[in-house]
DNA sequence: CTAATATGCAACCATTTGGTTGCCTGTCAA
DNA sequence: TTGACAGGCAACCAAATGGTTGCATATTAG
């Protein structure tokens, strides 16, 4: 889960993810138009979201092509995320009564 | 966004989310326990934190209290987690079959 | 074969990150 | 007041990160 977190930390994977996920399937070379990086470093990016499993990849001749695997970022929606809802409508009130003041209901 | 995915890229960070999420309102002493590390170390953590929006804090004579924010994890679960989520059932098998291989519907 | 295309590998570099330590300030208790 | 407790600030450091460049490999087109 932690690769995950990391891979997503960076706003230019993010992009790619976006990226991916308006259209599936793309080359190295039409994920790295548009960002203005080398091959190189788009590369590694990519690297890190496979290594995340984000990403996953196949060779078709001496093309790369990239496809968006949503299923890590769905567990961590579902394990990590969901686990601060319950209060959701109540978390911000909650938190201003925090903040000004009353430790418990004691005082 | 990008603060807060970084905030959360990092275990110990998340971890002291979670701690606070199980008590809210701890004191950053309370919040060093059972982290293998100096103080000055987690302080820096709960800076980022705050700066993320995650956490926010309350002096209380001489301690600083920390109450979670899910706000802005909330913010990334509909603003972002949900944008991927359209085909979740399905999303297994497309990459199978888009690993596979057929490229289009064509071939 | 040759040349162009698409990608891979490795060395290198600056900056950021995550941690340390030492010392200072503010608050509570005796 | 004095000392202990809770926290803040700043300098410093090693390692990770995000980027570069140069060159090598594999595939396709002529």
């Amino acid at each position: 889960m932690d690769d995950v977190f990391k891979a997503l930390a960076d706003p230019v994977r993010r992009q790619l993810l976006d990226s991916l996920h308006q259209r599936n399937g793309q080359t190295l070379g039409e994920l790295c138009e548009g960002h203005d990086m080398s091959r190189q470093a788009v590369t590694k990016h990519l690297a890190i979201l496979e290594d995340a499993n984000l990403v996953a990849t196949r060779k078709e001749g001496r093309e790369k092509l990239h496809f968006l695997n949503p299923l890590p970022i769905f567990e961590i929606a579902d394990r990590w995320i969901e686990k601060f809802e319950h209060g959701r409508l109540r978390a911000l009130d909650e938190l201003k009564k925090n903040l000004e003041g009353k430790r418990d209901g004691k005082g």
